[in-house]
DNA sequence: ACGTTTTCGGCAAACGTTTACAAGCGCGTA
DNA sequence: TACGCGCTTGTAAACGTTTGCCGAAAACGT
């Protein structure tokens, strides 16, 4: 007959335990928790009386608690560049749809650079705070992959691949394949790729690789590859303006350009048209993302699908934290969407 | 003399707890827990020791436990509609750097159109989990607005105004007179708005300020203030240019264009060069928002400072999470940036 | 009616910190 | 020399769950 037993449920103002609920129920402890979480072995009968308190009580679970007692934090660390660019937004935007549908809320940490990067191993501050982790395109050099084994939770990466670790990528190659031969078969010749310079020591996997397959495809078709057409600007909003004057001051400039990204082609297209060439008329531009706002300036492009990569890492990680089996490697397919900024010189 | 003494300690499998390191430092697990949060109370010589072994036991405290005892959670909620559109990608990359710089982690919410919001003050998924919660430009009914006191957590607005919350915002009637003054001034009399339609039942703040001060300033200028001159079209990349479309097919279509945002805008701008109109010769164009990518397109603007509404929202969290003083209401300064795309008619 | 399996529910021991309180110590002062 | 004071350190009680284990009751078969 405590004096007490009536006083606790009532409140608006304290938090109830799941003491509390248990008091109200008539129950234990333990046969609260098994009901609120569904678990096996508490009748339906008495579920269902406990949920109702709980719901009365509008108890919620300290995580804090039950992560203590479970060793599961509900939590994954999403680690990315920035946020504020149109790649990464998308990206992190879907994986934090999808996480979240699976149960799990979303950390975000931003590491720039290679000195962030750098503190970012170094101190690891998403250590024991996450059941796993999802690396966005953050190139990493191999002392520091290794360094990410501490974090004692399972790892992937979206959007590029790292050691053997879980990943989900494109076919960055290729993509520079379809979107060079794409200007050679509207029957250019003379092909040039603009770029922005890394800001990194680590050599940027889909940088080398698109850089490569350009150089490839136009080795392939016997077309020139001339080092004067490859520009690289540093990176700014008006890089492909300045890349696109250094071209046209070549003696024997070029017809088309293949654009490193989505960005650096409107740039490159809206100075074309400042310079008085038509585009696509007197100049084909060429870009490669999936920019949503291509659709709106007409760019020719090779989408990489962002979307499908971020829902199948985002897929990839909750199986991993689940234990469940499934491939740890993914390539999503790339799409040529040609658009009204190409056609035959 | 225990076996065990050793054992523990140079494992590189098991994380080692706070008992290990008081263990190896020969001290209390007080003391540890002092010395490694630099309380006051322990000798400079024993916290010398304790944070070596730390270190070398790579040691790292489990946040769980460490929230269970001291009720703060080391985690702030940052909840928008979407990440990954340009204004609240920029407030939650301003955000995650300043909370992080702060000693906390974020938590992202991404809380879309009415029935989300609707599920979300709900269910409150932040509940227990952080310390605060910043709400960025998100409408809420008001009886919504009352459950979120259930979060029981300091709650920020950031990029409006909710109640007597302690928010951070802009002065959105005082943009749209700037900007609309700002054609007047060059010598426009026929002035249009162009916005997008709210998906949404709440009607959003900063969407009626801005064409009441549209209305306002035309009013107060003697100019014309016509229903014709105020299109709204729903949300899409191509809003501007349908939107366009329909003021030029006028009897007597403006000659300057006021549109809600700058991605509007510019979308307004393509469409007029595509229709033939020179901006800003046959049409200035003008926007709102401060885009990045404005300069590039050379698009006149208010600029209304998100990093800095962002920085003083994270400013005012921190101190609100830690009981310090300071304001709980601040108005951020706007900026008109006239560039190419205004001129006198 | 009785033994045997299932089902349901309770007890209590972790989980790894934080923190109020108390204890020990060395030192200066009366 | 005894006393009190400040500083450092230790003891132990929360904090609110989860979960292995065990008993009681109910359902079943013969």
């Amino acid at each position: 007959m405590s004096e007490e037993s009536e006083s606790r449920p009532g409140e608006v103002g304290g938090e109830a335990n799941m003491a509390d609920v248990a008091r109200v129920a008539g129950v234990s402890l333990a046969t609260v928790s098994r009901a609120l979480r569904g678990l096996p072995g508490v009748g339906a009968a008495t579920r269902e009386r406990v949920l109702a308190v709980a719901e009365e009580l509008a108890y919620v679970v300290s995580p804090a608690a039950s992560s203590l007692s479970s060793k599961e934090t509900g939590r994954v660390a999403v680690v990315m560049p920035r946020v504020d660019v149109w790649f990464y937004a998308t990206t992190l935007s879907v994986l934090e749809r999808e996480l979240r549908a699976g149960g799990v809320d979303v950390l975000v940490y931003q590491v720039d650079g290679p000195s962030e990067r750098g503190r970012f191993v170094e101190q690891l501050p998403s250590r024991r705070k996450v059941d796993a982790v999802v690396l966005a395109a953050l190139p990493l050099s191999s002392d520091q992959q290794s360094r990410l084994g501490l974090l004692g939770v399972p790892t992937v990466i979206a959007g590029g691949r790292v050691l053997d670790l879980p990943h989900v990528e494109t076919d960055d190659l290729a993509m520079a394949h379809a979107a060079v031969g794409h200007l050679a078969d509207l029957g250019h010749r003379r092909i040039a790729m603009v770029r922005t310079s890394d800001t990194d020591d680590t050599s940027w996997d889909a940088d080398v690789l698109r850089v490569r397959g350009y150089r490839d495809e136009l080795a392939s078709r016997g077309l020139p590859v001339e080092d004067g057409l490859l520009v690289t600007e540093d990176y700014s909003p008006h890089a492909g303006a300045l890349a696109l004057r250094r071209l046209l001051a070549l003696p024997d400039p070029p017809t088309a350009v293949f654009a490193y990204s989505d960005e650096l082609a409107v740039s490159v297209a809206l100075e074309a048209q400042r310079q008085g060439l038509a585009v696509p008329g007197d100049l084909s531009v060429m870009g490669v993302d999936g920019h949503p706002l291509n659709d709106v300036f007409g760019l020719s492009t090779v989408d990489q699908d962002v979307a499908t990569q971020a829902r199948e890492a985002a897929a990839m990680t909750l199986r991993l934290m689940r234990g469940e089996p499934g491939p740890t490697a993914v390539v999503v397919p790339h799409r040529l969407v040609p658009r009204a900024s190409t056609s035959a010189p």
